[in-house]
DNA sequence: ATTCAAAATTTGTCTAGACGTCTATACCTA
DNA sequence: TAGGTATAGACGTCTAGACAAATTTTGAAT
């Protein structure tokens, strides 16, 4: 490789990475060249293939993992956290395209847990949906969510043709409904969810708790939902 | 310097480092030691240092000036430039204390560029005011600002004892003005702009130009601030 | 075939030294 | 005194090597 004067050498190896990148030689999930790959391809040492790496780190475009290697960062989505907050809004907002896919539901008895959060009495009866949510075919979050089944009966079928939860919730008279509370934590996923993630099981995944309540206050919905901390960036407004 | 196990070496420097500043040993604006200080000090070898202070440049904390040496980060105010922007008002809602200082006032002719921003006829009579604005006792910038003197005859006065053009307005009947534009550029300040706003010369201003103007759409003011753009960043919204 | 441990890979940290670039200062010269 | 120049100080880049830490692969034993 040959150097042009005036501009560091570690700047040209950067900028030669992220056009392979951008010209799809890496793509996004893919593997990068170990370093030693590197070094022998610019010829150069290794602290200076490793300065090149650290600003594309910086720029948040490759991810390293120690004793993995170097993959092209996924496109991350800002997902900002309000109480009007709707997934499918967001995503279109980005120009990609949404999808919601029922993976399961079942109706079953509450949980203290769950009847807590829905202000029902435990043993009540609720409807379990569990869904991946993706954009442009990618999964970013798998979600299970708890309704009480008395309100919502036949929800399945309409939320399995809308893809949505809101449009469901207008057959069900609800135009208009918002977040109460949204509670954040960082986990590891289960089996299945990465699986559903398409992620490794030792990637984590940020975890959140929600409750969404109607316009007089009851709650229609509790969620838990996993997003992929790759591909999801949560922002708080 | 005792090293704790567990955590890597050029962390546990940041984070005294850090430390350091939040306990005002180091103060906004003040020159940190230099890298050899830092080497002796810690007893590490100097790309040790180097590793630590990227980190604090890269969250923000620090700027480095090659040849220089490395600042303390002055903490930077955002100034959203939206039509009814108020310079006391922005600085009062970070909780900091605005204060605007006239530095020289004179009646000119105007020349053809002001003529032309006031719309008014070139060698009219127009206020010339230069100031400094301040948040706290640090400059944030300095304007030079047109006025109509036909108009305006006497603001100069209202204004020291003001301390604010937006009251002066008032004064001459003016409760409401906007913004009608604003154009942006980076220059580097003039020495005496430098020399008010505390800043290295070589340190790059934000510069603004700008045309306020009644609500009846008339020229009331033509000027342009110069931002010491380590303190100050503009929002567009 | 499964499981467990050792070895090889791969990235992270630290040290050492050389030279380049930029800045500020002291000094010399006109 | 003004202006240019030399020099020292300070950060920027690059190379070289060693070891640590995390992960994956290999291979042996059951």
């Amino acid at each position: 490789m040959d150097w042009e004067p005036g501009l560091s050498i570690w700047k040209q190896i950067e900028k030669k990475l992220l056009s392979d990148i951008s010209d799809g030689v890496f793509s996004p999930g893919d593997k990068m060249p170990t370093e030693m790959e590197l070094v022998r391809r610019f010829g150069v040492n290794r602290h200076t293939v490793r300065r090149a790496m650290a600003a594309l780190v910086d720029s948040n475009v490759v991810r390293v993992e120690q004793g993995r290697g170097a993959f092209v960062q996924e496109q991350i989505l800002d997902y900002p956290l309000g109480s009007k907050t709707r997934f499918s809004q967001i995503v279109t907002g980005r120009h990609r395209l949404p999808d919601k896919r029922l993976i399961s539901s079942e109706v079953l008895k509450a949980s203290s847990t769950v009847a807590q959060f829905l202000d029902v009495k435990p043993g009540t009866r609720v409807i379990e949906l569990y869904s991946v949510s993706e954009a442009d075919g990618v999964p970013l979050a798998v979600a299970t969510s708890y309704l009480p089944a008395a309100r919502f009966d036949g929800i399945v079928e309409i939320f399995i043709q809308t893809k949505s939860l809101t449009e469901a919730f207008k057959r069900f008279g609800i135009d208009d409904y918002s977040r109460k509370t949204t509670r954040i934590s960082a986990t590891l996923p289960s089996t299945r969810a990465a699986s559903l993630l398409k992620q490794a099981k030792n990637r984590p995944v940020i975890s959140t708790e929600s409750i969404d309540v109607d316009s007089a206050g009851v709650p229609i919905e509790y969620g838990v939902t996993a997003f992929s901390s790759d591909r999801v960036q949560l922002i708080v407004e």
